[in-house]
DNA sequence: CCGTATCCTTACCGATACTG
DNA sequence: CAGTATCGGTAAGGATACGG
């Protein structure tokens, strides 16, 4: 499998840190979790900044986790549709958690001193 | 403040991630949040692998980010105390599920690809 | 449209030695 | 006991060009 596996962890949250810790991958799964599937063109859409060898790496190594599944259509040209797994899914709860977290924070905390990209929220 | 400023997130999950994504940031917290205050050298005996470098580095980080407190006592020898701020206990729950996410990742997809390491757990 | 292939920079992290 | 200081390796990520 992917950058997951092979690997030894000190505890089982920094297994779930590995799945979810890639610079794109929580943007591409809270677009994926909230927007339902995607083709990767309009995700590249939705995420500018990204480069193409981004994305798609960002993509392989969640379709190895299992996280993401990948969809392919056998036209020309091409179309490949990525949409969330059942443990992608699962996956989301997290997510909010994470942003109401630091929702809060910034607000809190850390207000003025870090930006949020709009374009890609 | 710390890393965490003066930067601009794609998100405020990746806020969230930018704070308790250090190597061994996790581990420092759920050992503060589970088991309460600690020294610098207690910390440092919950895990066996971590350098002395890494383990500083990562509390003044935590500390800059308002997560972690630092209690110096002016005594001969040095005794520093570290424990979660209130921003810090906040995070819990996300831990708490990281965790459980985790452990249920490992069960069902990931069993016997990846090791964790139960002297540091 | 959906990718590969190269090349390159830098951020993160580890090893080791030293100190108030 | 609780740190600094220095050095160096490695993997993650970005820029750019090309291809089925």
């Amino acid at each position: 499998m992917g950058h997951v596996c092979g690997k030894t962890y000190n505890c089982e949250k920094e297994l779930t840190l590995a799945v979810i810790g890639g610079k794109w991958k929580m943007l591409i799964l809270w677009h994926l979790g909230k927007g339902g599937k995607k083709r990767f063109s309009e995700l590249k859409a939705l995420m500018p900044g990204i480069t193409q060898r981004m994305l798609v790496n960002q993509l392989r190594e969640l379709e190895q986790d299992r996280i993401v599944h990948r969809e392919v259509y056998p036209v020309v040209p091409p179309k490949v549709e990525y949409s969330l797994t059942e443990h992608g899914k699962s996956l989301m709860p997290i997510l909010d958690a994470m942003y109401e977290w630091g929702k809060n924070y910034m607000e809190t905390v850390v207000k003025g001193q870090v930006k949020i990209n709009e374009a890609t929220k």
